[in-house]
DNA sequence: ATCAATGCAAAGTATTTGCAGCCCC
DNA sequence: GGGGCTGCAAATACTTTGCATTGAT
């Protein structure tokens, strides 16, 4: 929960490498952002980050790159908050309050909570892999100002950019 | 749970009408089409449903409803599995399994899951409104079968319409 | 040296908007 | 009868893809 960007980092890297995949770069950097993320960076987000160190790095290869992590079960991709998907690099077990009106999503964490009982009716379904509880409500920032503290949730439709 | 299709139904022309909102044929139809469904169905979804009936009827007459209802609080805007938006017209408290390979979403009912503890760490942050669970993983049908019942939750790139 | 990875630009998908005419209240 | 609502088409936002080149092993 602390500081453990390090521990993030090498989680991801040495995934890839376990995976076979090649380490470039751009790739590292990729990673450092996100581990180094607490914010659920969307892939604009990463890029302009990542851009700082690699000046070059295009958009695609920040896309390519967090789905090649999906893909391996290193990161999650989040669905929250409108048409930009979100990258969650936090590997333990942990929960999203979200705030409907600026879209920030931010991690708690509550060991009750990450072994719900599994109803029958759901049983019946299939079978739970994860279970994650969603809160949703209004974050302190945005109560106090009228106005969201960063656009886009609330409203998807006029999502510009400023 | 039952067959509540007339009470979801008079939910949604109710609350337009109570919010001074023209009832038009088309916002009807759409109403009627969520009402209906228990499949949190996209806007083409509805769309297509709609127009069996109203064979005119735009897809973005329908994106204007849906999310014209979603600002009253008569409907839910999710945003589970993907680039496209889907639409829950359950007004009940309710919690969602999702299948991660065909990304269908099911609706189930847990009494106690709807007034779970919010944490201090939570509080801390914000007001709550909204408790939901999420339960991830695959579905009989996809587990069966070895391809995914229905493309594009799992990969969300390549997405394309068969 | 080889083949995967990158950057660019162009394409694709999902959604939104401006506007002229239509129709509910 | 008037102003909100619709359908059309064009625009926008986000993400993906083809291809020639670069670079990691």
């Amino acid at each position: 929960m602390a500081q453990d960007l390090p521990r993030r980092m090498a989680h991801l890297v040495d995934g890839l490498r376990r995976a076979g995949i090649r380490m470039t770069h751009q790739r590292l950097e990729v990673c450092r952002q996100l581990a180094g993320a607490t914010d659920h960076p969307d892939a604009e987000a990463v890029y302009l980050g990542v851009r700082e160190r690699v000046s070059t790095i295009s958009l695609d290869t920040v896309y390519r790159t967090l789905w090649l992590l999906r893909d391996l079960g290193l990161i999650d991709a989040l669905t929250i908050s409108g048409p930009r998907m979100r990258f969650d690099g936090n590997p333990a077990p942990h929960h999203h309050f979200l705030c409907s009106a600026c879209g920030e999503a931010y991690d708690f964490y509550r060991e009750e909570f990450d072994q719900l009982p599994v109803p029958r009716e759901v049983r019946a379904r299939g079978t739970v892999q994860k279970i994650q509880v969603e809160m949703r409500g209004t974050c302190l920032r945005c109560a106090r100002a009228k106005h969201p503290a960063r656009g886009g949730a609330a409203r998807r439709r006029s999502a510009r950019r400023d």
